[in-house]
DNA sequence: CAGGACGTACCGCCCGGTCGGTTTGTTGTC
DNA sequence: GACAACAAACCGACCGGGCGGTACGTCCTG
């Protein structure tokens, strides 16, 4: 509860300054002072500036895996789970915007066990999903005529690309950006019945 | 012919580092001991560390407008012209990887003015692109059950995450990419006919 | 011998990280 | 409940280093 306050008061300024500024050119000192706290309880908590983009990572990556397999658990026929999948994670993208924007933006910046992490953890969920198109092809529901790296990379690329356009303050919900964006892909991916 | 070979090899170099370090993490150093000229030679022909990044933006976006207004040009069916220019924009895209990795990595470590800059000539890149939609839209041809800055964003969605997962040494050409990405988005932009 | 094209030594700055010390909190003892 | 004993939490002055950038000398070309 009071150990907390300060990592979570450093990891919110961290997020907040990483997101608008960028990670290098975000100093420790400027985090600390904005979370109100010193250099020395920050170090008391974090070892390094690479642990608070870790962290940031770490929560972003657990919490979107979570939701996948909740949602697979549920089972259903293959296009339901793809679509629920689908304006789940966007949802979930756009509740975590500026956790997006760092990712993006300063994956390159990790140091290098930490980057195998995330990319190992990216790739599971990537995996997952990849099994779901599969089997969507399979059950002959979506169309096989396109590389399903390709089908994979096209969903992924707008779920990658709300950080970079989408505003809370826009005309448009998440819920309808959503669904917009999964009628959209599912349309495109879909064979093409009657 | 000579005093652009510093230039060049530098540029060439900075574009290099950029992509697979990141801006920040790059210093001027590397650069000019990559380039294999000395640090006075490159502050001869840049100003700054930045005007390195601002070089690699200036090319890029000339070139894409360019492209892109060449093909408008040429006239046609609003449909015919979206193709094309989709496909364009994939294979110049892929030509420009590295390009385009540093591009949505390190726009944000732009200086001020230059930054407004990159913003304005993307906004110009934009605005051309959604005319061309809007028009379709009024022909009937494009849907508009999906607010068209949507349908925008998916589009640009594609081209820009294509430097996360692209890679020519992959099994897919650019130029079937380009088809496959093309033929996804426009499936699901057209109304449904027949 | 003028002036652009470089080479080199150097500067001030600020960064991430540290470290000895102080405060605050917890526990055990009588 | 007073207090010693100890640990965890926290402070902030300080450090070495590497950064972007510069000053100035030198060389080459015309």
């Amino acid at each position: 509860m009071k150990t907390t306050n300060v990592a979570d008061s450093v990891l919110k300024a961290a997020l907040d300054l990483f997101s608008t500024q960028g990670y290098a050119t975000t100093s420790v000192q400027q985090i600390v002072e904005a979370a109100g706290v010193t250099k020395g309880a920050m170090y008391h908590y974090f070892q390094s500036k690479d642990d608070l983009l870790f962290a940031i990572y770490d929560r972003m990556l657990s919490l979107q895996k979570r939701r996948l397999e909740e949602i697979v658990a549920r089972g259903g026929a293959t296009t339901d789970v793809l679509r629920a999948v689908c304006t789940d994670v966007v949802e979930t993208s756009i509740d975590l915007l500026p956790e997006g924007t760092v990712f993006f933006r300063s994956m390159h910046m990790l140091t290098e066990p930490r980057r195998k992490e995330v990319t190992r953890r990216r790739r599971e969920y990537h995996d997952e999903f990849a099994a779901l198109v599969a089997r969507g092809q399979d059950e002959g529901a979506l169309r096989t005529d396109v590389p399903r790296s390709v089908l994979i990379a096209h969903f992924f690329s707008d779920v990658h690309y709300l950080s970079y356009w989408y505003s809370p303050a826009g005309p448009e919900t998440k819920t309808e950006v959503a669904q917009q964006l999964t009628d959209l892909f599912l349309r495109s991916i879909t064979v093409e019945d009657r």
